[in-house]
RNA sequence: CGGGGCGUAGUAUAUCGGUAGUAUAUAUGCUUUGGGAGCAUAAGGGCCGGGUUCGAUUCCCGGCGCCCCGACCA
């Protein structure tokens, strides 16, 4: 897309009451908006790299067999009052309407999707099955902190899945432990993401986090070093040594949690008194689990994770544009038609591209604002390149950049394009 | 929810019980064009309510908002 045409722009400055590096950078940059605490807007830019995280989360679900739908954030009372959450959940926002009915705003949906899935079933021959969404939830929190990572209104994948006995719930987790690996391998903060014990609550020994490693952090973890699992200060008293491989030496950790899976087993099932009927016509009651990925958080997890001293970085594959064009003689004829086909030609070869079409920029200020937005690769084009025939290109992560022809440009770029994103050109 | 802090222009800040200053951003003109460019001109500000006072942006009280530490976080 052509950045003329970006409404938003960047700042040098961040707002005096944003103190997270990630809310910072990505205010400065032009990602998010802050409208209340714990309350962000996504940006046009903000966006594309919440979408593009979504997509790829997207793909590991249905390949882990799960069914996308779209549950309501208006929660009937009753529901709530039916699992006894009404009462206890403190973070529970409660809202009435004029006629007095009362409502919750979603802060998860295993009391929408329980009733729901558990409607359709009724034979074990409609087992297992799973489903997920993307959704807004609402969390009352008391204090709302850290930009992005700990926010009242969050964007979160919620995936539920509903087994006939423990063994196949059992099997489902442990495949799901390895989904979520490649989820965050694929988004790019595989290497610092680790599988980490917590409670288990009051119906197993434990449940899992994926904790990526960051001083941003609000949870302390210990590492092992040897087996690179991590467990979380909540439950080191009673389990010491390492749950996984009983290694002793431990590297304690500041890391924020991006995802949680959980074995709910028939806490919420029986709840809603839904059963099964086994081979022999039997009840038997519906084991359930639930795995949830908070998209924010992931988001501003690899900002905290990788940024530097001049702006953000982007992991590749959630990069809101997989190239930046920047045209520094955008007064020249002869350069805004070649910096223009090249933009049309990447586009034909379905690179996301941000082109710096703007006139009356100066160089400097081009170069600070690409840094700032953490595009993968820059690529420039001038009075200079055009002289020599050549591209100038360097990597966000480089420090110098170098003249490269065509073939070699088109060889680096990422082909990392999702489509008709918004405010995709 | 306990404790602490802060509300001045779009943003960041200064000063002050008596005409609110600077930077940046914005608009216009000229110059400039490879690391946030220069000059000139213009426009733009005291969170809300109450109190003290001749006079409050400043002092006091209340509200609202925001931030930080802690607690909480199926």
């Amino acid at each position: 897309m052509l950045q003329s045409e970006l409404f938003t722009k960047t700042r040098r400055e961040a707002p005096k009451d944003e103190v997270a590096k990630n809310a910072q950078l990505l205010i400065r940059a032009g990602y998010i908006d802050k409208l209340a605490a714990g309350v962000y807007t996504y940006l046009p830019l903000g966006l594309r790299v919440l979408k593009k995280v979504e997509q790829i989360i997207r793909d590991e679900m249905n390949r882990a067999g799960g069914i996308e739908l779209l549950m309501p954030s208006f929660h009937p009372k009753e529901l709530w009052e039916k699992t006894g959450r009404w009462n206890t959940m403190t973070d529970l926002y409660k809202v009435a309407d004029s006629s007095g009915r009362e409502v919750a705003l979603g802060p998860t949906h295993e009391e929408v999707v329980t009733p729901l899935v558990g409607s359709f079933i009724s034979s074990y021959r409609d087992l297992p099955r799973a489903v997920y969404q993307f959704q807004n939830k609402f969390r009352m929190e008391l204090r709302a902190k850290s930009g992005i990572l700990r926010g009242r209104e969050f964007i979160m994948k919620d995936f539920y899945s509903f087994h006939r006995d423990e063994k196949d719930l059992a099997e489902y987790y442990e495949k799901m432990k390895a989904v979520y690996k490649r989820v965050f391998d694929r988004i790019g903060i595989g290497e610092q993401t680790f599988l980490t014990f917590a409670s288990g609550g009051s119906f197993s020994k434990y449940s899992h986090e994926f904790q990526t490693i960051t001083p941003a952090g609000e949870d302390t973890i210990y590492l092992c070093v040897n087996c690179r699992v991590a467990i979380n200060k909540e439950v080191k008293t009673e389990q010491p040594n390492c749950p996984s491989c009983k290694g002793s030496e431990l590297r304690e950790e500041r890391a924020i949690e991006v995802g949680n899976i959980f074995e709910l087993k028939t806490k919420y099932s029986n709840a809603f008194g839904l059963s099964y009927k086994d081979e022999e016509g039997k009840p038997q009651p519906i084991q359930m689990g639930c795995y949830g990925i908070g998209l924010g958080r992931v988001m501003g997890a690899a900002v905290e994770v990788f940024a530097d001293e001049k702006g953000i970085v982007w992991p590749e594959a959630i990069a809101p544009f997989s190239a930046h064009l920047l045209n520094l003689s955008a007064e020249t004829d002869e350069v805004n038609f070649a910096a223009r086909a090249l933009y049309e030609e990447l586009s034909r070869r379905d690179v996301d591209v941000l082109y710096d079409d703007r006139k009356d920029v100066s160089a400097g200020e081009k170069f600070k604002d690409s840094d700032l937005i953490g595009i993968p690769l820059r690529v420039v084009v001038s009075k200079k390149t055009l002289g020599e025939k050549k591209y100038e290109m360097k990597k966000r992560t480089e420090d110098s950049a170098r003249m490269v022809g065509e073939e070699e440009l088109f060889a680096a770029v990422n082909k990392n394009s999702l489509g008709d994103l918004p405010s995709d050109r």
